[in-house]
DNA sequence: GTACTTGAGTGAACACTGTTTACCAAGGGT
DNA sequence: ACCCTTGGTAAACAGTGTTCACTCAAGTAC
């Protein structure tokens, strides 16, 4: 399996790599304010108009890198729930939403680029290729994948509710298609009770890792078991 | 009631407020990347380094900015909760809520400032002057203190949340001394049920205003009606 | 009234930033 | 041999935060 591509692509891609990973490193070291054009060019021995032979502008890069990272913690909880028995779907909630919180305490500076940015009004493109949204439709795809049918009745959701909630359903399934897989259903219980369970989640962990509670915590551990526990417990988990 | 203060102290005081109102509709209009020393002085007819009369930095000038913003929402929240009865909690608790949530969305950029930048590690000093728990401790102040002694049951708070819980409900109490009033009793149970109340709130409008539902909302009152419905359901009110 | 001190404001400078432009040199295709 | 794409450079432009030396007016002390 040996790379016979012309080496000027190979080269290309190579240095590609690179800009990525120290604009990566630069983030994690310095916070976002120190992520510039002419730092990540220095570091990597290049001059700053040459970056724009391969990204448009900053943001443009700053837009790939975000990508780079939920790539990454997607990997993280695949790697952590590919580890529990598919059918499992308690431990496996848990799992990853416990992979969640840890991976963004792990990851402050990340987390708080990717997870704390307003959308680009551009990039808000019905939803697709906003990071943001994919990584959280990943992971909660790789559980409802192992847990088929577990309905709540559809008359949970209220009324006013239901067109969005369905869309929401549509993009879901349309996340967990994979391979020649019959299509998979997802009721819209399910889908109104997933949607709720990331907003609290997300909720919690924002206010972790910006250090946002309104008075000094001293262990946020305890406080994001008893929330999981109790959103698990109200939805019949465990 | 004239003011009889040196006139120097007024006209630095006037530029002061003069510095912060550019300031915010600098935010407004262009984002925060758009709030910048020498826009600003520009805009008031002054040149850039007079600004470091008045503060140390741009970041300790977009610190007090975050202030005033914060002073201004718990105004809003305040006249909302003033045309209520003192003692009908339920409507209480969701006029502030649905407040907290229609200021979040007529002022993203204001909202994006405070609520979405990852804490200054200078600023953390226990909680004091951090506005944005000053804020949240306001709101639910104004409400607890027209509700006084609606317990649950203290052992309902799990035993190794005890100890940041009851941190949480002496920054309270302490948030609600107002005057001679008599000390006011904040249970264990209603410290922990306002936090879940809090985290539940900020994730919904979070994602709301930064548009990081993970598809594409066509209509969000209903879903924070729902949450709201849901979640005051849960704690008996309503 | 005359010195002295204080303090808001200025102008120039420094070290940065993103971005554009013109240019250059090496390689591959025909 | 020709051309032409491609990755890179140097120089420049406009803008940024910040510092320093300097004014110049107002207030205070004698």
């Amino acid at each position: 399996m040996t790379d016979d591509r012309p080496r000027a692509e190979k080269n290309r891609a190579d240095t590609d790599r690179r800009i990525r990973a120290v604009a990566r490193t630069l983030l994690v070291e310095q916070g976002a304010q120190g992520l510039t054009l002419r730092a990540i060019a220095r570091q990597i021995g290049i001059t700053a108009p040459a970056l724009y032979r391969y990204y448009a502008s900053l943001s443009d890069l700053v837009q790939h890198v975000c990508g780079d990272i939920c790539a990454d913690l997607a990997d993280d909880l695949g790697t952590v729930l590919a580890h529990l028995p598919a059918d499992d779907t308690a431990s496996r909630v848990f799992a990853a939403c416990r992979g969640f919180r840890t991976w963004a305490i792990a990851h402050p500076r990340e987390f708080g680029l990717v997870f704390a940015t307003p959308a680009t009004p551009g990039a808000a493109d019905g939803n697709g290729n906003d990071p943001f949204g994919q990584i959280f439709l990943t992971f909660t795809g790789r559980i409802l994948a192992g847990a088929p049918g577990q309905e709540r009745s559809d008359p949970d959701v209220p009324a006013r509710l239901r067109a969005d909630i369905e869309r929401f359903r549509d993009t879901l399934v349309d996340a967990l298609r994979d391979g020649d897989q019959p299509e998979p259903v997802v009721g819209l219980g399910t889908a109104y009770t997933v949607l709720r369970f990331w907003v609290r989640l997300y909720g919690q962990v924002a206010l972790e890792v910006f250090d946002r509670f309104p008075f000094p915590v001293t262990d946020a551990t305890p406080l994001f078991e008893s929330m999981l526990a109790e959103q698990a417990a109200e939805v019949g988990l465990g």
